[in-house]
DNA sequence: TTTGGTAATAAGCAAATGAGTATATTATGA
DNA sequence: TCATAATATACTCATTTGCTTATTACCAAA
């Protein structure tokens, strides 16, 4: 779950693929019309498109030699609510934080850092 | 607008940083504590921390030598907000879409792309 | 089965990134 | 002012990333 989640931020943090997903938010578009409008080459679209692809952001429809790539809305949203579930979790509930969530349970931290956080606690009421 | 977007995304989008950032959706909490907890040598956590910052999705409190960091959730919503306005926008109304737009006004593409668009728009229906 | 057009992959290279080590910086208290 | 603790920054190195060029794979029509 994890790793789908920053696998999919990772794909969406870079300015050309943004770009990509832009256009494709208007409407679906082939290889060859990304390659236009953005005047980038060929494979440099294909390149990011195939990321987009593996983070399943965008989905490609074959037609005869044009592949043409549409935005995975479902999944974009899909993405956001998973990602609020993983930051509501319990620590304990997540796989793979098995050693964090012990770590959590007893913090050897100073005793200043409790202060500090009860005073800042009490400034946020 | 744009660069604030994929800046965020990009901050997400990295293992370390994520696993920061639950944490500090469990509650605020500093770097010795950080470190401490996800077993990590200190400037490691303090260089995401810093990266984290300038995105702002995240935001110091310091006291003493301590310095307490929080998760910044307005910014989390604001930046999935954003990400939404940008795609929903008109590419015209876009700064810095300006050729791009202009490209898409007079695609130059192939009469067949037209028609395997216009399939799959009557197949979507 | 050729030919022409579209997209994907491979290879090479420069730039960016993340981690570790060492060294500042900042703040506290004696 | 000096010693100590927490955090930030500098530096180095290995890995990853993104872009370009070249090549290959794929598909359709003649």
């Amino acid at each position: 779950m994890e790793k789908r989640i920053y696998k999919a931020f990772k794909a969406l943090g870079e300015p050309t693929r943004l770009k990509i997903i832009k256009m494709l938010s208007f409407q679906g578009m082939c290889v060859c019309e990304l390659s236009e409008v953005l005047d980038m080459l060929q494979p440099r679209v294909s390149q990011h498109l195939k990321i987009l692809k593996d983070a399943e952001l965008v989905v490609e429809n074959k037609e005869g030699y044009f592949v043409c790539y549409t935005l995975n809305r479902d999944e974009l949203d899909k993405l956001w609510h998973d990602f609020n579930l993983f930051l509501e979790a319990e620590v304990s509930s997540l796989p793979g934080y098995e050693k964090e969530s012990a770590r959590l349970d007893n913090l050897s931290c100073n005793e200043k850092v409790k202060e500090i956080k009860e005073k800042l606690k009490s400034e946020s009421r």
